[in-house]
DNA sequence: TGTGGATACTTTAGGTTTATATAGTCACTT
DNA sequence: AAGTGACTATATAAACCTAAAGTATCCACA
């Protein structure tokens, strides 16, 4: 048994990110659960990106906003495309990009579903006062752009 | 276009979600990349769990610790028993339940794959201070028995 | 001794995710 | 004008994930 050099400063790095996490599984198993029976968590965030982009987005535009692999999106979009809310309409300028757009009906079910889900947010988080969810939130955007800068250096 | 009454105080909880997600996507899909090639990440956490507790763990202990639901559990356990890191164990005076246990060979892997992944944490959140760690450990420590309770009292 | 209810794990069906491979398209160079 | 390299979307396999239904076991109580 190898004795591990563990020092403190990484035992808390250790229990920042196992903390993180269980924030993150705790909130996307309720906020999931809020959406069943509607449509599932992926898709919701890609209806939701979407809405605010009349124009239309890409694939590759979807897949840096969300964090989640262009191969992936093929699927998902094709299941709102079966589902009659999302539709594919290629760039004839650019015949390798797809512009993904809401539907009408996909647009009217956005109207629906995301001010409950943004209820279901704000009822989540609830406990907490304004004033901690404005450190919070100051707090985790700082690490956000660490991370990315982090990540993106690592992979040079 | 129903004109939607989003507070401040709504859109500011929506807000940190996001953030907390940013975060841990980013996070997760670095830590993610250290392993590869030696485990998946959901392997790695029955491992991690499993070295703390060597009289072994049932599924559904091992189902609360990870918030992962016990189905799922079956498969992640039948990979690392066929990769022979882990095996199941009856439980003789209760035989529903079922032991998982770290074999040998998952003891000496564990030692080995724990510690780099320590080191890749730490590596990871290592632009953030040691008092900003303390800090957001501390506020999301906080958070997280917050979600507990409101997921639970959910449920009811 | 049954019998009903609870518990523990497994199974199934539908989705999501990653990594990898493939093919079409475009821009730039030679 | 053809070739090279980069970019974009798609296809696939293996793993993961949830919810819900199924099976075996245990326990309390009549």
């Amino acid at each position: 048994m190898a004795d591990n050099p563990l020092t403190p400063s990484e035992r808390a790095r250790v229990g920042l990110w196992l903390r993180l996490a269980r924030c993150y599984n705790l909130a996307m198993r309720d906020l999931r659960a809020g959406l069943r029976e509607e449509c599932t968590m992926p898709q919701f965030d890609v209806l939701a990106q979407l809405e605010r982009s009349p124009e239309g987005l890409t694939f590759s535009a979807l897949s840096e906003k969300l964090l989640v692999t262009a191969g992936n999106l093929t699927g998902i979009v094709d299941r709102l495309e079966k589902q009659g809310l999302a539709r594919r309409e290629t760039n004839p300028a650019d015949r390798r990009q797809t512009f993904i757009k809401l539907t009408d009906k996909g647009r009217e079910y956005c109207d629906k579903i995301i001010p409950q889900h943004t209820h279901d947010i704000a009822k989540l988080f609830g406990g907490l006062s304004d004033n901690a969810v404005q450190n919070l939130r100051a707090d985790l955007e700082q690490l956000s752009t660490m991370l990315s800068k982090q990540v993106e250096h690592a992979e040079t």
